[in-house]
DNA sequence: CCGGATGTTCACCT
DNA sequence: GAGGTGAACATCCG
């Protein structure tokens, strides 16, 4: 999936597209798509006869609120492969591991807008989901605005992998593989250092390369124009120094990492 | 043909 | 309590 960077991509089509339209229609006839208790007859009493009036983003999450706050808000979670398309505008021109089709048969939720537009995520692989009143507060602080202080609080003392930390989405919200990876590698830290045995020094260098990565691989287009990712599929060396890639699994995920400057 | 891939959740271990 | 592992979801790509 898209990470936070792709997320606020579909943030931005929603807020620029899909405001102020009234809601005439909702079909989501996946019911495997409709999390926590989240049903297709309550999302449509929920939001017909109203309109998006903000839409919003913690970390992966998308969230739309109706009537101004005062209707229930629409949560949207993309997985690996979810897309946003309003109209027939999608959010974002590629992922990686994803086809740039949207079959119809992939249409797993769709909003009926009364001008006849519509808001759809199309998700191939269906490990997205939609949410009626999402929760929030399970999502930590957005890693696109996460202060020194809070990351180094977040890091605690914690003996967990510095990478499996980062991607904690109770604590951090945002970050994935493929952006973790990239932080890392730009910061000179070994991913599976324990989180809590960052020096100062060293803390305020990943939050530096954090926030510097985050809106870099925004304006290259994606979470997949990392330096790392792209070295990774050309000849797996080290872009910064030749050396062999190392590929570990760390905090269950596959993590690539230069052995020589990553310490 | 097989393995793995931008994610989340849950059950089950240590 | 803290972490780790593997499964499940379904499709594409090398």
């Amino acid at each position: 999936m898209p990470e936070l960077i792709e997320i606020e991509s579909y943030r931005r089509l929603a807020q620029d597209n899909a405001l102020g339209r009234g809601v005439v229609a909702v079909d989501a006839p996946d019911p495997w798509y409709l999390k926590e208790a989240t049903s297709a007859a309550g999302l449509g009493e929920a939001l017909r006869g109203r309109c998006f009036t903000a839409a919003r983003r913690t970390g992966k999450l998308l969230v739309l609120d109706t009537d101004g706050g005062a209707g229930p808000s629409l949560g949207l979670r993309f997985g690996m492969t979810g897309v946003l398309v309003v109209d027939d505008d999608r959010g974002v021109d590629a992922l990686e591991y994803s086809s740039s089709r949207l079959l119809p048969a992939w249409n797993r939720f769709t909003i009926g807008f009364a001008d006849g537009g519509h808001l759809r995520v199309n998700d191939p692989r269906r490990l997205g989901g939609v949410v009626l009143a999402p929760d929030e507060a399970r999502l930590g602080i957005d890693a696109g605005a996460v202060t020194p202080a809070q990351l180094a609080r977040l890091l605690g003392d914690s003996r967990a992998p510095l990478k499996a930390r980062l991607m904690d989405q109770g604590r951090l919200a945002g970050l994935g593989n493929l952006l973790t990876d990239e932080v890392l590698w730009r910061a000179g830290l070994d991913p599976a250092r324990p989180a809590g045995s960052l020096t100062g020094a060293e803390r305020r260098r990943l939050h530096r390369h954090l926030a510097a990565t985050v809106a870099e691989l925004g304006e290259r287009g994606g979470s997949h124009t990392g330096d790392l990712h792209v070295a990774r599929a050309r000849g797996g060396r080290c872009p910064r120094d030749g050396t062999v890639l190392e590929r570990r699994t760390i905090g269950g995920r596959t993590t690539y990492s230069c052995p020589r400057h990553q310490r």
